[in-house]
RNA sequence: GCCGACGUAGCUCAGGGGUAGAGCGUUUCCUUGGUAAGGAAGAGGUCACGGGUUCAAAUCCCGUCGUUGGCUCCA
């Protein structure tokens, strides 16, 4: 008899080689069904696995990751199963579950795959799924297993096995197909319910470029068509969100082939987007402490070459600009920081002046591979909230908490409720990735987690996920839909100060030097607004819309009063305009509902005879006839609902 | 940068070796209106760009540029 713990605490006794299944059967029968897979002191096991000591046991069912995971890689074996029926001739490598699904990378030799091949592959999948195969794990020798690949010319395989250790290799079997498998899998095929590719792309053996390219198919399956038809939906609504679509749409900004890829045009309605947030942010600062400086766009090659920038990134930048007599070399600036550094050596300072912050809406300019640009989420040139804190050591916890206040303002004001940050420290192992001494890294990586703590956050911590210059602090927000975007940073930074040989006059009469913080709330203003139109679909926060209201005429007869409306609102500085056009009520609705404007204020005879307006919310709403001062206290209602005072 | 897909009117897209298409938008005229498209007429395209094949290319082939899904990278 064995022992087996289950996550409850309670511990139950099996004859030896009883099953995960066998346990979940125990358990009820509804579990048994859904049972995916399991862990047994915390390996991955199949639920078939015969169990024989003691241990713990921990069951997943779809809606458990681990369940989701054995969900998809079990699937990303139907894909090959698949694909080596229908290709004849194909090489396996890998397929492993991903977040969203799974992938399976091939080489196909001098065969292509296309959209239009998906249906048949699905096809030939969901019929793999309905024969309900049982996936089987069995144990091979190292010898056995290099001479199956072998005869089958695989040098892939062969590869992964060469790395493997003899006696802990395994093969998966379901149907009539092996694969190479650390195991994990479901029970049978006959969970696969629903299957979509989703895409095929080109991806290097093992990432690397010097590598073959193979066909990387991308697929997504679930245990239910409902699941799938729902995961369609979601897709479609993010379509919807997208931030190029509704750029586009409302006038926010473009790209001009003639100007250069990567380089954004904010259009008149997104730059007033952006100069509001841009306001938002510096009212906040100003109030925290923060003293706006502007920095030029270029700088001296030597600045980087002393900030190290040069040294790790000068060969994967835009190449420098030449003066034409002197043969002189600038850079265009890829950050502020070694400007702000420049600001900070022009004045002695003392302890008693610390600390210094410095903010810039700094534009910066990198090269990104042409392959990599995407909307305004990654482009060539882009303007960074930045700002540099230059503080004694002794301030630095103060002043990081200081920045996480300021950057959960930001989001508060936003709409983004639902965040997480992440701590990202250096990789212990690998410390000559890193500069800086021990000592430094330690106070860093012992500030930010503090802070982090202190203020409750909510936060995972990434070994060797830190910048070469110090760890960092990142937040991660959750959009309307769900996905996880990165935004705000917060990073500690030994280094520059001591590449500038930043100073300051301690209360010893001594030289001492700075720490320096490095913090973007937003990131960047493109990847910001990217990111907060596809979190609110265009509905922007009504504080932040470019126009809040649009005063409707029924007819030219009011053209006079909706002039008098347009003053009675701008006097209660509410962003509006007038449509006085020829046009029907109807077709005004329609077009100011797709501007997404938030309040449409019809008038017509009844309206002007009594100086109301009426009031239609985006969306269809009826709020009623009102005056113009009432109409301004609904928006100002609202706007105080999100927009709060920072506070110090 | 690499692999795949795409590039046709301002926008969204259809078509496809033999005179360039639709809807929306735009312009003009009519309509003076009550909560998501009033009616009519007109204008608008070197079918991304450059080569090639062909009697004939927007269509087929090659290259370039751009967009896009990935890979790689990200101070």
């Amino acid at each position: 008899m064995i022992k087996v713990t289950l996550p409850d605490g309670s511990v139950k006794e099996f004859e030896s080689g009883a099953t995960p299944f066998d346990v979940a059967n125990s358990i009820s029968a509804g579990l048994a069904r859904n049972v995916i897979s399991a862990k047994y002191n915390n390996t991955t096991v199949e639920t078939t696995t015969p169990l024989t000591t003691d241990g713990s046991l921990v069951l997943y069912t779809w809606n458990d990751d681990e369940g989701k995971t054995a969900f998809w890689h079990s699937s990303a074996h139907i894909l090959a199963q698949a694909l080596e029926e229908l290709y004849p001739g194909v090489k396996l490598t890998i397929g492993p579950a991903i977040d969203k699904g799974f992938y399976y990378d091939v080489d196909l030799g001098e065969r292509t795959l296309g959209e239009h091949d998906f249906k048949k592959i699905e096809d030939k999948m969901l019929e793999i799924a309905r024969g309900k195969h049982e996936f089987s794990m069995r144990s091979v020798s190292k010898a056995d297993a290099l001479e199956l690949y072998k005869k089958q010319d695989n040098p892939y395989k062969v590869e992964l096995i060469e790395n493997l250790e003899d006696g802990t290799i395994t093969f998966c079997d379901h149907d009539s197909f092996t694969d190479l498998c650390r195991g994990g899998h479901l029970p049978n095929t006959g969970f696969v319910k629903a299957v979509k590719l989703m895409s095929v792309a080109g991806a290097y053996w093992r990432g690397d470029e010097k590598n073959p390219q193979l066909t990387r198919v991308y697929g997504i399956s679930f245990p239910k068509q409902k699941d799938l038809k729902e995961y369609l939906e979601l897709l479609e609504e993010a379509k919807k969100r997208d931030h190029r679509k509704l750029g586009k749409e409302l006038q926010l900004f473009t790209f001009s082939q003639k100007v250069g890829q990567g380089l954004p045009l904010w259009l008149p309605k997104g730059a007033a987007l952006r100069e509001r947030l841009e306001n938002f942010l510096k009212a906040a600062q100003k109030k925290a402490g923060y003293e706006m400086v502007v920095t030029p766009h270029i700088g001296q090659k030597e600045l980087y070459v002393t900030s190290g920038h040069y040294a790790k990134y000068g060969a994967d930048s835009f190449q420098p600009i030449t003066t034409p007599a002197e043969g002189e070399e600038f850079l265009l600036k890829p950050m502020n920081c070694p400007h702000h550094c420049e600001i900070y050596n022009a004045v002695q300072w003392s302890y008693r002046d610390l600390p210094k912050r410095f903010a810039e809406f700094g534009t910066v300019y990198r090269y990104e591979q042409s392959g990599e640009l995407h909307g305004l989420t990654r482009v060539r040139g882009f303007t960074q909230d930045d700002a540099h804190i230059f503080c004694t050591p002794d301030q630095l916890d103060d002043e990081f908490m200081k920045v996480i206040d300021l950057v959960l303002y930001v989001f508060g004001s936003l709409g983004f409720e639902n965040f997480t940050a992440q701590v990202s420290l250096r990789d212990p192992d690998n410390k000559e990735k890193y500069i800086g001494s021990d000592e430094n890294w330690a106070k860093a990586e012992n500030a930010i987690i503090n802070a982090a703590k202190a203020k409750g956050l909510n936060y995972v911590i990434e070994t060797g996920e830190a910048a070469f210059y110090g760890p960092k602090l990142d937040f991660m927000v959750k959009d309307a839909l769900g996905r996880s975007w990165q935004l705000g940073t917060i990073q500690v930074d030994y280094n520059l100060p001591e590449r500038f040989e930043l100073t300051y006059k301690g209360s010893d009469n001594e030289e001492h030097r700075p720490v320096m913080i490095h913090r973007a709330p937003f990131g960047s203003m493109e990847r910001f607004v990217a990111i907060l139109l596809e979190h609110t679909g265009g509905n922007f926060p009504l504080w932040l819309m470019p126009q809040q209201a649009i005063v409707l005429t029924l007819s030219e007869n009011y053209e006079k009063y909706a002039q008098n409306v347009l003053e009675l609102l701008e006097n209660h500085e509410i962003r509006a305009t007038v449509d006085d056009r020829g046009e029907t009520m109807g077709r005004k609705i329609r077009e100011a509902e797709m501007q997404k404007l938030p309040f449409m204020l019809i008038i017509g005879e009844k309206e002007a005879n009594d100086g109301t307006v009426s009031v239609r919310k985006h969306g269809g709403e009826d709020l009623g006839t009102m005056t113009v001062a009432e109409f301004a206290e609904v928006v100002n209602t609202e706007i105080n609902k999100t927009l709060k005072k920072f506070e110090v």
